[in-house]
DNA sequence: TTGGATGCAAAAGTTTTGCACGGTT
DNA sequence: AACCGTGCAAAACTTTTGCATCCAA
């Protein structure tokens, strides 16, 4: 919790109630979550939609949060910025989201930007499939 | 143009004139195309958005348009499934999607659903950075 | 002829914004 | 005190849906 507050200072943004709140809620979730479900898990505390959004786009901006669109879902979710990147392995079924630990990339974006001139900022990795309980259901892709 | 047609009869789908138009438009675009450039690109077909709409969640059904969802656009986009995937390197100044000629994760699906379980579909790799223009331009990321 | 396709309008869902007020530094 | 953050309401934007009509098979 230290920790957060460091960040935020050192990005030069204040420590209000809610930043904090929804920077530890990113950093200890288990999987990316929209404003909504941020929202909602922060409605006991009185917090407004509007704030989390304010709030996610400013600490994205600041490189706290990371923000995704994962196929599937035409919502935006977003990630705490850990220093280790992560992909994920999503469930096509159920819709869980399950982190995959390395990433099989290295070395890739050095080649990438070498043929073509692109100054490679990061990539975004995600893998989609059928986790063992769906497979048995045999349910079907919601596309 | 034939061929549109085939896929379409092969899927038991109606040859419309709409639907014709949007999927040999997909199969013509350089990048991805999300459902208002679509329509923007058909206005003079007199077409409805809902049309475009309900036809890309028709042939995404069917597997002849894959649905897509890019960092940094919160809109769907969807391209025309060819058999042969593709990635994207996309500019965080201009936004320009420029396709990636190889997938550099042959083999990894194997791995990964042999080390999880999982039935593995497909995946999605996206690369992000600043092409060459935009580089002196110095922008930043429009996060 | 019949079921799917379409246009239109309205609704639903997501994200952004204006403005007045309140809180952090 | 100054500036940023917040709540509230409204707007903007994206996507879906109901219904009457039209069209392809």
């Amino acid at each position: 919790m230290e920790k957060i507050c460091d960040h935020l200072k050192a990005k030069g943004l204040k420590q209000t109630r809610h930043r904090l709140t929804i920077l530890s809620l990113l950093k200890n979730a288990e999987y990316p979550l929209s404003a909504d479900e941020i929202y909602l898990q922060l409605k006991n505390e009185s917090i407004n939609l509007s704030t989390v959004y304010r709030n996610l786009e400013l600490l994205g901006e600041k490189d706290l949060v990371l923000k995704l669109n994962l196929s599937g879902d035409s919502r935006t979710v977003y990630e705490y910025n850990s220093p280790v990147h992560r992909h994920y392995l999503v469930c096509l079924g159920c819709k869980k989201i399950l982190p995959i630990e390395h990433c099989p990339l290295s070395g890739y974006e050095e080649r990438l930007a070498d043929e073509t001139g692109y100054a490679i900022v990061g990539h975004k990795l995600d893998v989609y499939g059928y986790c063992p309980a769906c497979r048995k259901n045999e349910k079907k892709p919601g596309f």
